[in-house]
Parts: structure tokens; sequence; C-alpha cells
DNA sequence: AGACACGATACATAATCCTAGATCAGAAGT
DNA sequence: ACTTCTGATCTAGGATTATGTATCGTGTCT
């Protein structure tokens, strides 16, 4: 079972991972089922050309026909591109959104009390302002902040106010743990446009 | 039912069909039946993912997977190889005895195996084809194209077609480089348009 | 420890791909 | 007119994919 498509499907499997996006989240956005995409990530059954397409656009990515000619050209594009800063270092406009996060949590704690919902919040946004984020990474802080606005005044906020929290921490275990030396993913997983 | 993968498969066509290869032909490199390309052709069934890489492969063609972001830019590289230069316009009477020029030279191939100089011819006619040539040019061109024709049978046809091979090309050189186009696209494809 | 999310795996069922033939109409060449 | 080559269709049958659902072991977070 040599199958030729391997090197595709790992460079899937790569751009999942390093989007932080579970094989579960990924089926329901492509449509196919969670053991179907475990399958194919790890080799077990080769995919047809239209379920991989789905799969690979949930990913924010094209499956592209080049000229043999052109690969190396293609390749040194795609890897141009790829890595732009991941951790290195940090930022930039980034800093006023979490500086504005950050007041909006306190605000939040002052009129309503604190909750171990907000404390983790408060910790895990400090954690996060110092990590230089990917594009798709920022994007979902911004999302997350943005529900969080959203809700402050509303009288159930409690248990968005909890999902968010989770989410964040998510985030940063998944940084926090990502493995230190080698895991550069070598693929981009940079999307950003449209916000919703 | 409108596959997502159409636009795929319809290059893949676009390519065989410019490269003058048969279904047939193309099964038989492919490892695939020729009823089956002829259906994934024409969208009555949705290939296997291997089955398709399998195909492209035998056209030359890469799959590669992209970033969604530099698909514009991808895209702008694989049209700047595919049209060299195209001075545009032009499917006329020529393209009659071009037809006539690459039939012939597939049947020379066919007959007496293929060499590198009726590739070289095959390719440069491909290229010239689509150039829009001066009364000049197309002089020259069809004088070559008669020599070939007369000499197709001769016993030592060879040193013949070499020298055809070697005018055809010159000329062809002559055209793709007398263009001032562009200063350099940033990644540069030369396709083999060095002389040898 | 308990709860939970992750990916891998199992299994039955439905769907479809893919092969291996043969055939057919049309375009060309002889 | 006859031959040859092209792409499109058909038939069957065997192989593989895809779905749905459920489970398992591992790790992480409460």
């Amino acid at each position: 079972m040599s199958y030729q498509s391997e090197s595709l499907t790992a460079q899937a499997r790569e751009v999942r991972e390093a989007s932080g996006v579970s094989q579960r989240a990924l089926s329901e956005r492509a449509g196919l089922t969670q053991s179907h995409i475990s399958q194919i990530e790890s080799g077990k059954m080769e995919p047809g050309l239209s379920s991989f397409i789905d799969m690979t656009r949930a990913l924010d990515l094209e499956l592209m026909l080049v000229p043999k000619k052109l690969v190396p050209a293609v390749l040194s594009l795609v890897r141009a591109q790829a890595t732009p800063d991941m951790h290195i270092h940090a930022g930039q406009p980034n800093d006023k959104r979490f500086a504005r996060a950050e007041r909006l949590v306190k605000k939040l704690k002052h009129l309503y009390g604190s909750s171990a919902d907000l404390d983790r919040i408060e910790d895990t946004l400090r954690f996060l302002r110092r990590v230089n984020l990917s594009d798709q990474e920022m994007q979902l802080v911004r999302d997350l902040l943005a529900r969080l606005d959203r809700y402050q005044a509303s009288e159930q906020a409690a248990p968005v106010v909890r999902d968010i929290a989770q989410n964040l921490q998510r985030l940063r275990n998944s940084i926090a743990h990502a493995a230190p030396s080698e895991p550069r993913p070598a693929y981009a997983l940079d999307d950003g446009d449209e916000d919703a």
C-alpha cells in the first residue's frame, strides 16, 4: 500500500494540527465523519478526490495542479509565506486588543464580582499576550473576545464566560505543549480575512 | 452533481489534449482504463485521490496543497509558464498545417520509436502553434515541415530530422527571447529553451 | 478520582469506484 | 469505401470507500 498520496494527507494533517483544529471539529466543517478523517490521516484508507477537497478546503487549503517543472518554485513560494512569525517575539497592534480585553475583564469582575472563570481568562490573557500568535490563533482569540464583549451585559453570561475561558485555556495549552524544538509545521496556516 | 473537483479534472483534460495524448495512451501510462478516464474527464464519476494522482502525474503534473492566500500567486506563476509569451491571437489556416505536422510527428514516433529530435520537434511545434508568426517565419516553418514530410520515409531520415529540429528550435528561441515582456518573474521558469 | 476531549479502531451497511471487457458514432487518412 | 483512431457508453463483478455509531486508551483539566 505505498500510496502516492501519503504526502498530501500528511500535509493536511500538519496543517490541521498546526491550526489547533480537532478531527471532530474538522469533520463537522468538512462534512465527513471523524473516523473517516482519522483513517485518511493515518493512511489506512485512500480518500476520494472530493472527500479530500472537502477536507482541505475546510483547512483553508486549495488543491492545485502544477506542472512538475514549477513544483520547486511553488514550494518555495509556499514555504516563504508559511512560517511568517509564529512564536518568535512579540507584538504589535495586538497589544492594544489584549489591553482592552484585560480592562474589560477587570470591569466585569468589578461589576459582578470575581469568578473562577474570569480569573482563568485574566490569567490566560496574560500568557497569550506575550506569545506571538499565528494569524489563525489570533483570529480565534479575537472571536472569543468579541463574544465576551457581546455577552458581558447579558443576564446569563455565566455559561458563555465559562466557555470562553475554556477555549482560551485550550489554546494556551496547545501552545505551551507544542513540541519544543522541531514542530514548526513547515506549512502555512495563516488565512486571515473575513470576520463574520 | 456539481462536484467541486470539476475544475481540477477539466484542467487535467486540457493539459492532456494540449499534449496530444489520447485517453488510451494516458490510460496505459497511468494504469487506469480508458473508460475510467473518459468518465472522470466528463464528470460522470468522481475519481479517487490516488487515481487522480496517477492520472495527473502521467501528464507531468503535480497535485499540490496551497494555502488559499497564495492561490493567486501560484496561478500567475503557472500561467506565466503555460503561456511562454503568446503573441496571442490566431487560430487560422496555419492551425491546420500544424495539426497535420503534429500528426506526422506522432506517426513517425510510432513507426520508428521516439527520439530526442522528434520530441524536440513536437515540443517546438506546440509552441509555434500559438504564436503569431510573420510571413517570413511562417515560410520557414512551412519549408521545414515540407522537408519533414518528404524525408519521412527515407532510410537516412535521422540527420534530416535532427536538422529540422534544430532549425525549429532556433526559430522558437529567437521568438521567445525577443519579447521583452517581463524583466524577471521573480521565479525563473526556463522551460528548457536553452539550446543544447 | 471523575469528567472530558483527543485520536484510533471496530463493525455493519450503503454507496461508488475501478476494472475488464465490448461497442458505437464520428473524424481522418489511405 | 475501408481502415484506424478518438472519446463516450454499456455491462458485470469485485474491491474499496464512506457513513453511522460505538468503543477504547491516553492525556488534561477540574
